[in-house]
DNA sequence: TCAAGAAATATTGTCGACAATTTATGACTC
DNA sequence: GAGTCATAAATTGTCGACAATATTTCTTGA
């Protein structure tokens, strides 16, 4: 684990979280995991208030659980959670999809659709674990940002997005459902574009929908074999 | 400034996270004022670690903005971003009322028509702006925690209805819509009851879409004032 | 061997102090 | 009086230490 870059406008604290964030999102601090305060500051050479700050700054975007007296512990996500993220999303990404109908630039819908390209070429290179774990959430990233509106995005690209990356992270993303989610991008890029806000919220929730019908299903599987 | 009660399972800082919370919400330190952490550590009689924890939960549920060198700021809202925030909540609002035709309990249901009929007597009585400041929000509240999802409980009741409540103390509620809303709410509790979840997200998202409007309105008159 | 209680150890929360950065003040010039 | 620069003062970020609390280890008795 190395310590962030340092940068004009950061504090320390501000790097240990991004240090920390990324090493709960992928996995080199698993989820469960105890955090020792003294241990960590002393793997990444800060002080103890440095990192106490950046723990309530992961605690704030719901990546560890913190207890009084006892510390912080990184987040495990039951498969109810997971589902209460999903309808989140959909209510979320349905309202930030309707106002990118509304307020994206030809420059940021060319940037979609490239990217749209993008996967697709990726998918039919073999290369669909890279869709399926970054590329997807690239696109709804894209689509949030186009929303213009600035607590959508810090809901979403702050908070919610590290869990769901965290997620697949873990359990990686076995959902034979690449290609009709592909399709799907590019249904709603196309209605985002043509400015049809009601139609690109429905598409959208339809979308996610479909991604947590999809984890349901496996949840139920999995619990068969419980 | 008093410092909220001591309990059990509460640290100091959250103790002034709370008392801070309040002050703020209520105006008693203004939005867009500077924060200092020597005056306001002395002022609580705790030292400035604890109070710099507090600070941090404050940026987290942004009341707060916080410059790294520079400090903490109140947040102050304009008109756009509440309109942002009325944006996210219609969506929030909307999933959190379906989720509550399904999982909200008879108890629960009982409740909110309690809640809608105590409304209605305040407004009878005159006392209409007690329904505005505090009420209405009751309402939404109950709607909320009737989801049983607990990141949308979450992000509306420890994060956006701060900003809601600070924002209604700011302004106060002049919105010549409280016969309609209470009408509203009515009707929404009804559907609620009933167990339709669409209804209920139609019905949630309408009133909160009206508020919204009502608000740009008097944004528009404000502008043609200045 | 197991369970309960006490003691030791480690960790978390808070403290005040120091270093780095920003802001306020004063002096000078035009 | 306004603007610029230098200096002083104040504030913010980080530090290590201490107090309070939790956890682990050890001891004793059944």
């Amino acid at each position: 684990m190395i310590l962030a870059a340092e940068n004009d406008a950061t504090t320390l604290s501000d790097r240990v979280f991004e240090t920390l964030c990324s090493a709960i999102v992928e996995g080199d601090i698993p989820a469960g995991s105890k955090i020792s305060e003294p241990d960590l500051a002393k793997k990444l050479q800060v002080s103890r208030a440095s990192l106490r700050e950046a723990i309530g700054r992961l605690e704030a975007c719901h990546l560890v659980t913190r207890k009084p007296n006892v510390g912080a512990r990184v987040v495990e996500l039951d498969g109810e959670q997971l589902l209460e993220i999903y309808h989140v999303r959909e209510a979320l990404e349905g309202m930030a999809a309707r106002l990118a109908a509304r307020h994206m630039t030809e420059q940021e819908i060319d940037a979609l659709r490239s990217l749209a390209s993008e996967h697709s070429r990726q998918i039919e290179q073999d290369q669909s674990d890279d869709f399926q774990q970054v590329g997807d959430l690239d696109f709804h990233f894209l689509i949030v940002q186009g929303s213009h509106n600035s607590r959508l995005i810090n809901l979403l690209c702050d908070d919610l997005y590290h869990l769901v990356r965290m997620y697949r992270h873990q359990f990686g993303m076995t959902s034979q459902r690449t290609q009709p989610a592909l399709a799907e991008h590019r249904a709603i890029v196309d209605v985002i574009a043509a400015g049809d806000g009601e139609m690109a919220e429905l598409m959208m929730r339809r979308h996610v929908r479909a991604s947590r019908e999809n984890l349901e299903r496996m949840l139920q599987q999995a619990e068969r074999f419980e």
